[in-house]
DNA sequence: GCGTGGCATTAAGCCCCTCAA
DNA sequence: TTGAGGGGCTTAATGCCACGC
C-alpha cells in the first residue's frame, strides 16, 4: 500500500507496524500533512484529533438519548469525563466556544507573518534594506547581498525587532482565545515558530558580524517543504472523497463508486491514462446542464501496491 | 462539504465547528468509523493517534541527521520526548515491539468473542440450548424461545461464564503484548466490552426470572451498526486514494489525478452514471493486459456540497 | 549542540460511595 | 434497579523552565 521509493525509506519501515489497518494509515498520512508538511504543532495534531473523538462521542451521546453512563460504556470512558465532553461541545455549539481543532491548514500564526512583517517594517526601492547605525556601509552592503533575489518589499531586521514581530503575531492570533486559554509566547514557542519559518524559507537568517543575527523576509507564503500547492489540495480531495464514500454506505442513488483493478503494459500506460483523462471530459461535458445539480467526481489512478 | 439530512443532525451543527479545515474533518470521520461504528476504545484512538504523530517526529528526526533539539523545535516538543519516542519507534523496527495502534478494523477481543463461546460452549441440534438445573423445564423453554432464528450454534449461558469468556478473551487478547502492558480486566472494561457485543446485536441478553441474565450468542460476526460491509470498504478506499494523491504530489508518471465538477440535470444522473461506468470498465478492458503493471482506479461521484 | 534536573497541569484510567426516580 | 453525582486514587504526558557540559 505504501510507497518504498529509496528516498522515502520511513515509509518502508512503518509499513511493518501500519501493516494491515486502513484506520492507522490514514491517521499518519494526516500526520505528516498536519505537522511536517504544514507546520502544525505536535500537540495541536493530539488536540485535533482528541477533539475529533470527543464529537464522535457527543454523537453516541445524542443517539443514546443522553444516556451519560450508556455513552461512557459504549466509547470506555467515565460518564464523568462524558459530561465534560458533553458540556464542551455544547458549549461550542450554543456558545460559540472554540474547540481545539487544526482550524486552517497552516497555522495562523505562521500564515500572517510575512504581512505582520510588511506592515510593521516596509521598505520601498531605492531605500537600504537594512538601517543599523552600528554598522558602517560596507557591511551593510555585505548583509544586503546575502538576500536572494526577488525577496518581499521589507526591511532586513535585528533579532530584537524579529522577536518583537513573534509577539506582535503571538498577540494577534490569541485575540480569537477566550482570555482563560491565552498563554504568553514561551521561548520553546517562540524558537518552534522561528525555525518553522526558516525550515520553509519564508524567512532567512543572516549571520551579523559576531552579534545576533539578522533576519531577512524571503517570501510571502508560509509554504511547506516541497510542492505545497498539490500537497493542500490532497487533503481536500481526501475529504471529499471520503465524503462522498460515506454517502455511498448510506446507498444514496446519486453516488457512485467505481474501483478498477487491472495490469497495464508500461508502453501503453500514458496513452491510456490521457485516453481515460478525456473520456472523463467528454463525459463531463456531455451531461453538464446549467442549473443542474452540482456534482462532484474523484479519481486516482496509479499503481497498486498491494491486493 | 457535510451532508446535512434530518438523520445526520450531528453533522449539521459539526459543520461549523470543522468548517474550513479539511483534516479536521477526516479526523472526525476517522474518529466515526472507528469507535462508531467499529467499537474501538477512545483511549484507543487517541494512542493511534499519537502513535502516527509519534511516527512523523521519527521521519523528521531521521531527515534532520538525527538532531534531536532540531527536530523538537520543529514540531514543537521537549527534546527529551523527541528521544523517547526515537527509542519507542526504534523499539518496534528493530526489536518487534508493540506501537499503540488500532491494527485492525475491529477490537480483537469483539471479533473473537464468537469462535470463542462455540469453543467454551458448543451446541448440537436436538440439545437444549440452555443446561440449568434451578430452572424447570418450562422456563428453559421460555428462555429458548427468546433466541432469535438462525443463531449459531451454541449454548445459551449464563453471567457468571459469560464474564469468564470475556475474561479468557482478554487474556487472549493481550497474549501478544509485552508483559508489562498488560492489565487484567477492569470492571469499567468488561462493562464496555459487554456493552459493545449488545449493542452491535452480536450478543443478546435474556432476562432471567428475578436473578441475573443469561446470554445468547446471536451471530459469528461483531460487526458494527449500519451497513457494515460497506463502511469498512470506505476506509480501506480512502486510504489507497490518500496514496495514490501522495504519489501524485511527488508528480510521478504513473499517477492520474481527475476532478470533475459539473451540474447534471436530475433526470440524466441515473443514465449518466451507468454511462460512466461502464466508460470506465470498458477502458479498463482495453487495456488490461496479464503480466502488465498491477494498476488501480478510484473514484466517486456525487453531490457536490461546497464549492 | 546535548544531557540532566525540576515543576505544574491535564486527563486517562481505576475504584468506591450515596441519592433519587 | 439504574442513572446521576460525588469522592479519591495512580500514572503518564504535555507543557514550562534552568543548569551544567
Amino acid at each position: 500500500m505504501l510507497n518504498c521509493s529509496p528516498f522515502e525509506s520511513g515509509y518502508c519501515e512503518f509499513q511493518q507496524i501500519l501493516d494491515d489497518s486502513a484506520i492507522d494509515q490514514i491517521l499518519f498520512r494526516l500526520a505528516e500533512s498536519a505537522m511536517r508538511k504544514a507546520g502544525h504543532r505536535y500537540g495541536a495534531f493530539l488536540d485535533a484529533a482528541t477533539t475529533a473523538a470527543k464529537l464522535a462521542i457527543y454523537m453516541t451521546y445524542l443517539e443514546e438519548n443522553q444516556n451519560l453512563r450508556k455513552t461512557g460504556r459504549l466509547h470506555h470512558l467515565e460518564p464523568k469525563r462524558v459530561k465534560e465532553i458533553v458540556h464542551e461541545i455544547q458549549g461550542a455549539l450554543l456558545r460559540g466556544k472554540l474547540l481545539k481543532v487544526l482550524g486552517s491548514q497552516e497555522p495562523r500564526y505562521l500564515i500572517g507573518l510575512p504581512y505582520l512583517w510588511q506592515q510593521q517594517h516596509p521598505w520601498r526601492p531605492g531605500q537600504p534594506r537594512l538601517i543599523n547605525k552600528a554598522l558602517t556601509p560596507s557591511e551593510i552592503n555585505l548583509v544586503e547581498e546575502k538576500l536572494p533575489p526577488d525577496v518581499p518589499d521589507a526591511q532586513v531586521i535585528n533579532s530584537f525587532q524579529f522577536i518583537e514581530l513573534l509577539e506582535l503575531l503571538h498577540e494577534k492570533s490569541q485575540s480569537s482565545l477566550p482570555v482563560d486559554r491565552r498563554t504568553p509566547l514561551s521561548e520553546a514557542f517562540r524558537d518552534h515558530i522561528e525555525m518553522r519559518l526558516l525550515h520553509s524559507k519564508t524567512v532567512i537568517q543572516i549571520e551579523a558580524f559576531g552579534e545576533l543575527p539578522f533576519y531577512g523576509l524571503a517570501r510571502m507564503t508560509y509554504s511547506p517543504t516541497g510542492q505545497q500547492e498539490r500537497t493542500y489540495t490532497v487533503i481536500e480531495d481526501v475529504a471529499e472523497f471520503f465524503t462522498l464514500r460515506q454517502a455511498w454506505v448510506d446507498e444514496r442513488p446519486d453516488v457512485l463508486r467505481a474501483v478498477e483493478t487491472l495490469d497495464i503494459a508500461v508502453e501503453d500506460r500514458e496513452q491510456a491514462l490521457q485516453e481515460l483523462s478525456s473520456l472523463l471530459q467528454d463525459w463531463a461535458d456531455k451531461y453538464h446542464r446549467e442549473g443542474g445539480e452540482p456534482m462532484v467526481l474523484q479519481m486516482a489512478v496509479g499503481k497498486r501496491l498491494a491486493d
